[in-house]
DNA sequence: AAAATATGTGCATTAGTGTGCACTAATGCT
DNA sequence: AGCATTAGTGCACACTAATGCACATATTTT
């Protein structure tokens, strides 16, 4: 009897040791735009991040609390502004690991 | 005057640096399982890898084929058949150079 | 309390993606 | 040539995601 496929188990390692959601998260062209200018600008208002992009300020406001959901950003509330800032140390261990990961499943 | 941030020149940077259009590609739920059941399948026909999974052969055809497009798998012809296997070298090289410039950028 | 400011949300619209079916194209076999 | 097999394509449909506007909510300021 054949060693069948088992897709359920191959998603379980893709959730676990590659993150698929957070990168699915990062790889759209608005939101990695936006990641990588919080990265320059360090922490900013969304209405400051907002002047920077062509997109309506509340489409912002989604994207960077899309993003917040898996960690690549940090908010922050202070008095009526939110402000935000991109996550680096999990980024970083988001790439790392994925790497690392990766390679292990890659080896010829 | 003050310097005022560059959007095109920010896409260019992540197109170049991270290749968006290739993470975009695999981080797909259907396209990651294609891709690690192929690294673990090795060489296959779109008829066999379609029999592992619920989407119709046509489908599979099309995801392989998107994914080809971005160098993610490799296809090859042999009679009436077509091959596909994962493109292990790119898919690690990818992995790694975009962690290796996400941590320059990402640094503290 | 009223006005001003910053952000979140509901809604409608638009664009994009995934899917399967039926058909076509390409190739091999007899 | 005719038939069988494998893969690609056109099309329609469903579903998801992106977007902007108008308004609601929260907070500060006067």
């Amino acid at each position: 009897m054949e060693k069948e496929y088992d897709s359920e188990k191959c998603r379980e390692w893709i959730q676990d040791n590659i993150d698929i959601d957070f990168f699915r998260a990062i790889s759209d062209p608005v939101r990695s735009e936006l990641l990588i200018f919080l990265a320059g600008a360090g922490e900013m208002t969304i209405g400051e991040i907002a002047e920077n992009f062509p997109q309506n300020r509340s489409v912002i406001s989604r994207h960077l609390d899309y993003m917040n959901r898996f960690g690549a950003v940090q908010r922050k509330k202070v008095g009526r502004e939110v402000l935000y800032k991109a996550n680096n140390r999990l980024i970083v261990d988001k790439f790392d690991t994925a790497t690392t990961n990766m390679k292990a499943v890659m080896k010829d």
